[in-house]
DNA sequence: GATGAATGAGGCTTCATTCAT
DNA sequence: CATGAATGAAGCCTCATTCAT
């Protein structure tokens, strides 16, 4: 069954130009679909929109969509998945960059705040609001990719005790993860859904950020009263 | 056409009996079947929840939901609203026992990770996912229950502040209130509905407000004791 | 789950007659819709039918086919059911009124060759072209229908060898039902449905019959020559 | 609009040793294409089974399919003629070695039930389930086989006629023609398709034989010897 | 008030066929 | 000749909502 084929790498040494060609139109095409499916999805809401809206926009036939996508679920899916894959990469360079010391995890709230927040507003919606709740497979992406998040998250958030003092608490480490990406969750989207205050957004990345990084120091041993 | 009337008390001075038990009765039945969707909405997700699906749960016809409800979707209103109201009530009689300091905040959590949770597990599932981005009139509602709660732990972290000293920034108050929403939402589902970890809910509502507690006091501009 | 529900008796002693009168009219149009979907099916095959056109010969909307049948299929299925009962009914009257004999196995000839073919040919249609390989489901059906067809003539011809003397081979009964099936299947087909030769089929009948009694007869011990 | 030519024979008066080879790469690409929608009609239904299925299993383009067949009507067709046209042939050699006797029709029940069933299921599968109702060009095509089918089979008897006596009736021979070919449907069917009993075959295939010169001999005017 | 049969618009998906490369 | 991406009409089915009884 060679059914939704998706672009492979051909077997031949050197493909021809005309075959590189096609492969590069391809690839073009199938993320023409999927921007038009998360802008959609994210403007109207995923089961407002029908597949012929994305058709439409994305300027292909029905057909071609489902040539290139399984279901209307896989475009969720993937949509989904690249949206996560993006976040934790953006999350995972800021960390990279100062690691064993909270500036990590100030430098992630500045960056998600600040770039990811104002220049993909329709990805905050896609991750945080329309694929919550869709279906069962749906939501197994949706967890794998929370719980990736948390787990970085964790990563670093260790690699800070392990400079400044053991956490006082067995789960500490998780739930200040979980907690800290509820609050980018839920700040992102009080004000650049809810209310369109970008103007803001600054100011809001680094309340916070003090505010996890004082909540961090507080599960900290080394710390005394509480 | 037919107007949708909802219970309404009688204008009668004195009631007769049989018009208070119809009145009752019309209570229950009304609540049988706001419960019957909670528990489908929860378990089976908004959409995949039927109409007739829901009357056979609640054991009446689909007309008589009709009869008790505009549309499907007054359903899931009424239901966010009442949970809504419920979570209020419960975070704001904490922080009333405890006015001007933190332990208000303390106890807010405890009750919410250590009651809330454990005891209606269909409600986080309700608020939490199945109420996002439904429709425009749901996120409405969504979003004015989100608002008050921010806006009630808004008002709690500012009598703290009066208590122990400003805040250092002027949004300080509302990120924190949004933050600790947010935080409350993760944790709950990531440990009641993804995972089952029920006997951790206590251990993480600790944490959690420890973690509140040093993130409240790093955006004090005087901080000494709690 | 209550989906589609067929015609159940009530459970009370005595039905009210508005219960009753209802109950009739379920009845009645559920059959107009499978007489609808068994004529279009007949004339125009079942693939070529759409859900629509059924609907509409039937006068009722979509929703209402499926409020009775499960999809299309299941239209099929209740089709075929109802068409093979009938034709087992009608044969197996034939070989009670003269059990023992060949006289059965005439009578049988008789009854579907002059009665069944001319008053149902979009039976025949149905029950011999239609439902072949359809789907896994039809085809189970029409495979039942078809054995049971062929285990009622073998009864008959085992009750023919208890007069006149055992078969001469093991399968022989059982060969010889089937063949006779065949033989009716294809006769009707070729008479009916290709050529439309109506007023050739009680001589096509007498012809058949004789040809099968002569078959019989020389499947028997007490004959000797073949 | 591109023609859908068939391989034709070049006009030349020898076509160059490259041009032939050509012309056999040409007929057996057609043939496996037939194969492979052949085995594919019979085993997932000709409905269930798409173009690019098709394509797959011969190991071709889906264009390359309409290249050589004008639409996948025309792959059935082209199968259900050739089908015919074997069986004809199979059946047509049994009488001919045998003629005037009733041998012929004893020939015919071996080769089609020792041979053909056992070798070619398949093709039972697609001449008497697959191409049954499926277009009105398709069921032409089976009509004329099954005329043709009827034809030899009606000439064989009359020859056997001309040698033991006239038969009793005007459509007699026609009669029994298509008796026999749908005795012959049946059981293969019945035997091959719906229950796997091919070690039965031989059995069934001398009983069936029996159970036609039996009815021959009864339709027959003077009736002796076989 | 309650019932549940009926509605029909709208949704997703399939697949035979075409045609530019 | 061969390819396979693209097309889009057509099909099946769901389900929120209505309304006569």
């Amino acid at each position: 069954m060679k059914q939704h084929r998706y672009p492979v790498e051909k077997d031949q040494a050197s493909p021809s130009r005309s075959a590189l060609r096609r492969q590069r139109e391809r690839e073009q095409r199938l993320q023409t679909i999927l921007d038009a499916a998360g802008t959609l999805f994210a403007r109207e809401g995923y089961h407002r929109t029908g597949m012929e809206r994305i058709a439409d926009k994305a300027e292909v036939s029905v057909g071609t969509v489902y040539f290139y996508f399984k279901n209307k679920e896989d475009l969720l899916v993937k949509l989904l998945d690249q949206t996560g894959y993006e976040l934790r990469n953006l999350l995972g360079t800021a960390f990279k960059n100062a690691d064993g010391t909270l500036e990590g995890l100030r430098k992630a709230g500045k960056v998600f705040f600040e770039d990811f927040c104002p220049n993909h507003p329709e990805k905050i919606a896609l991750i945080f609001r329309e694929s919550a709740g869709q279906s069962e497979v749906v939501e197994a992406h949706r967890k794998k990719i929370f719980d990736k998040l948390i787990a970085d998250l964790q990563t670093a958030l260790l690699s800070v005790a392990a400079n400044l003092g053991a956490f006082r608490s067995r789960l500490a480490a998780e739930v200040m993860a979980a907690s800290i990406l509820g609050m980018f969750e839920r700040l992102a989207y009080h004000y650049l859904i809810w209310q369109d205050r970008q103007e803001d957004l600054e100011a809001v990345g680094r309340d916070a950020v003090d505010f996890i990084v004082g909540g961090v120091q507080n599960l900290l041993h080394t710390k005394q009263k509480s």
